[in-house]
DNA sequence: TTGACTTATTCTACATCGTAGATTAATCTT
DNA sequence: AAGATTAATCTACGATGTAGAATAAGTCAA
């Protein structure tokens, strides 16, 4: 019922083309892509697989496991050879960040997959090692380099989640034919929302790339400035191994 | 067929007690809250209200506008009186973000809801005008300050957002009887991730606090420290009004 | 060639979901 | 009392994920 370790007509002739992991990943990659993550059913896919919905099951277990797929495709783009090691370390997490959220972006209806689950495959890992590598090579200690680790990926995959988000609302709001803020302007009354009002008025939308690299930046300014000092105090909750 | 602006029972004489939004809500919440979002379905919060499911809709448009009211309500539990005035503008900013936290935290199974969708309602746009008038009090530009909330609030709720997602995918892990972390250990071999190995030997599980602790101070300090040069960089891209 | 076994796909069916539309019951206004 | 509003119910539809049985296609030993 569940798909063997190695197909038996992979390993010699390949008689079978038939479905494969990968194909399905793929062309659900593309229906997310194109069509949104909530045209992703599994009957879609059969249709655009032309195979019997229940196929898939067949290459994998149930639809969770296939979103797994997707985030597993998605981060086996990121090309760790765009690093330039002969940066300083702070500069290449920066770079890092960058690589990362281009990535994301490029799938931007993927990413509420993407940023929402854990990662769960060995290949999602790979840029993970890779940062903690820069994080210990910089001098911050086991403890920090993992906080470090984790607060970088969540920030990162915070900000873009939140990123395509505004984005899809500002386009389902402007294609009702209302000014983008309009809206937040008519919803927050200035006696009651003075400062949103002092700033929504001087300040225009603010390009999401330099608000993400300036956020990047202050975080990364600050760990590396923070996480030399008071290392003592944390060693109190340690646990298990 | 949609609910009136104002109910005329509810202005005079109140003879018909009956549904209200808020009380929709709250059940809504409180299935969230003790059986996890999926369980969250009009069925069953109309059973829970003793009511039929169609009940529910002369109230609230559909299904998302009811998570609309669950982002509001949360967010209505925010305690701003929590704040003091007299601390330095750094601390304040550091001390919001742990109430937000921990509002969040109070509705772990809620926070997919509030941490994904954006703000829509007055209620829920307070605390931000609130942080706001920090930013600006402390000598932001309102460029500066807008982007600062927009990146303070990406990270809180990206932060949460996979925290409860670690905790939940550890309880689960937990669950069917083997360690936190092994499966992690076994996922990824020494030769090809000897950081992540060689972090995992010498760290244990962090307290998420004091990650998230760490974070919001590294980003608080990096935003404070760099905010106030090269102001000029940013006054390019303006767009509308 | 033949028959058994394995692998891959299809068919049928079910429970559950959000919710549109028509209907009925309860209350307020006149 | 009669009509108008407001609120809750009933019925029904299409879509979803997927369990389970049935079927086709390919491989291999005899």
């Amino acid at each position: 019922m569940t798909p063997p370790r190695k197909m038996v007509s992979e390993e010699r002739g390949k008689s079978r083309p038939g479905l494969t992991r990968e194909a399905i990943i793929a062309a659900a990659l593309e229906i997310v892509d194109e069509e949104g993550l909530e045209a992703l059913s599994m009957r879609h896919l059969g249709s655009v697989l032309k195979v019997d919905p229940m196929a898939i099951y067949y290459h994998i277990p149930n639809k969770s496991a296939l979103l797994d797929g997707l985030i597993e495709a998605v981060m086996g783009e990121i090309d760790l050879s765009l690093d330039d090691p002969s940066l300083p370390a702070s500069e290449r997490i920066v770079l890092a960040a960058h690589i990362y959220r281009d990535v994301m972006m490029a799938h931007p209806q993927a990413v509420q997959v993407i940023a929402i689950n854990n990662l769960n495959t060995r290949e999602s890992f790979r840029p993970v090692e890779y940062l903690m590598d820069i994080f210990l090579g910089a001098g911050f200690s086991p403890h920090r380099a993992l906080a470090a680790v984790n607060i970088f990926g969540r920030f990162v995959r915070g900000f873009v989640l939140f990123e395509v988000h505004q984005i899809f609302a500002e386009e389902a709001a402007a294609c009702h034919g209302c000014a983008p803020t309009e809206s937040l302007q008519q919803l927050l009354p200035v006696e009651e929302f003075p400062r949103m009002n002092e700033v929504m008025a001087s300040v225009g939308a603010l390009g999401t790339v330099d608000e993400f690299d300036l956020g990047i930046r202050a975080l990364v300014d600050g760990m590396f400035a923070t996480f030399y000092e008071d290392e003592d105090q944390m060693s109190v909750n340690e646990d298990q191994t």
